[in-house]
DNA sequence: TCGCTAATTGATCATTTGATTACTTTTGTG
DNA sequence: CACAAAAGTAATCAAATGATCAATTAGCGA
């Protein structure tokens, strides 16, 4: 069939012109693997989890039996998905740059949330989160409670010891809730713009800007009212 | 085969013990039309709209072919829950109630996401708006539009009146950035805990309260910043 | 160049899917 | 009561699904 032709060839033609042109027809299984979890990523991306084995196999340009010498089961390759969605774009500088007290805790979260959203604001990312949540909310329970704990919670007792306020290593679930409200209307900001294609601002700095000054414009009455009310049972 | 008594006979049996039993083994076109809608909506809002129609027969107690006599194919099925969905839970009060300037705009839209939250944060609502918004922009870009004019610019227009600020029936794309940030951080919410099932708080009311904080606090600052640009313009 | 290892394919299976058809049974009404 | 309209079912189809396995062939090392 003309099939073969038509699937492959312009794939390795395509990499040629990237690098050094190999003629393999075959790639290592390490490359393969990768291919296969890029492709299963766009795939469900687009059409979620439900998304066809052929249509992925169709994607890399190969046969769609081949997935199954790489995964066992389609369930193996959609961990897979997860993994790589969420390790690739995930900075481990992030949480150091934090603490990182020669800076104002304010400028520290603007510029977070302006690295966070650059690296994860896309159709792509968004789309496979909210596929991942809805069917399995195991991965996105742990996802959130990353953010919970190297970002949010950071936040809070950053800001208090930036406030002079005694530096309680404990945080409240309503002063969570509080920084939540920052995290959860910027990701639904991204819910709008990437997923639901609304026209909405572009200006992503601003964005955060006013995100960021809602949240330090309440934030300390709320400390103070949390400190208060331990005080109320100690 | 004794498929049919398991299925039929209880829930004749259960409705029977509800309302003086009618010993009607059928249903009439328009009941049977809810129930099927009614069991759709709950089986995909567990699944997903990938969701098969033997499964949705099997909650109704009837075979699959019947919902064939109901709904052309499976797209208009899905489409009757979009639409039972999102209407059954719009109370057409809200919009009204939002206009009483006898009341502060806060208590206002304090009452409003009260009643909003009460409404529609629960798994079926939240998980059957995600599914759509990830398999049909359209339906949920609609609905976004509803919040943004029936709700988001009256909070915008309200609250400048209330300041004495001049009341211009235009909203920039800024301020409503800035009221989607209190939106989308309290439906953030709403996934978080009926979605992904994570222990956050359970105070909605306190949730709702301190949300609106956030935004009273820096929403005059934004009206004015937004009235001195157009100004400039001008 | 030969030959072995491993990547890849082709053919195929059992289920499940949305959808259609012809038939059966209930129910309200003249 | 009888009968027609309508609710409901059984049987079935074609396509698509995840998965398996034996056969093939590319590519590397001896």
């Amino acid at each position: 069939m003309a099939n073969f032709d038509d699937q492959i060839l312009p794939k390795a033609g395509c990499e040629g012109a990237k690098e050094a042109a190999p003629k393999r027809r075959r790639k290592s299984s390490e490359d393969r693997m990768l291919d296969i979890i890029e492709a299963a990523a766009d795939h469900f991306a687009e059409v979620g989890f439900s998304g066809g084995t052929r249509d992925i196999a169709k994607r890399v340009g190969v046969t769609q039996p081949l997935l199954y010498r790489y995964f066992p089961d389609k369930n193996s390759l959609i961990e897979a998905v997860y993994k790589s969605v969420y390790l690739e774009s995930w900075n481990a500088d992030w949480d150091i740059g934090l603490q990182d007290r020669t800076q104002s805790v304010r400028s520290r979260f603007d510029q977070f949330y302006r690295d966070y959203t650059a690296a994860n604001f896309n159709p792509r990312w968004l789309r496979i989160s909210y596929f991942a949540g809805l069917r399995d909310a195991q991965i996105n329970q742990w996802y959130n409670h990353l953010i919970e704990e190297l970002i949010l919670k950071q936040l809070v007792r950053e800001h208090r010891v930036e406030l002079g306020l005694p530096d309680d290593a404990y945080v409240t679930t309503e002063e969570l809730e509080v920084a939540w409200q920052i995290h959860g209307g910027l990701l639904h900001y991204g819910w709008r713009r990437h997923v639901l294609n609304l026209p909405v601002s572009n200006d992503m700095d601003q964005v955060i800007c006013d995100a960021l000054d809602m949240y330090f414009s309440v934030a300390e009455g709320v400390y103070m009212r949390m400190a208060r009310s331990n005080a109320d049972i100690a």
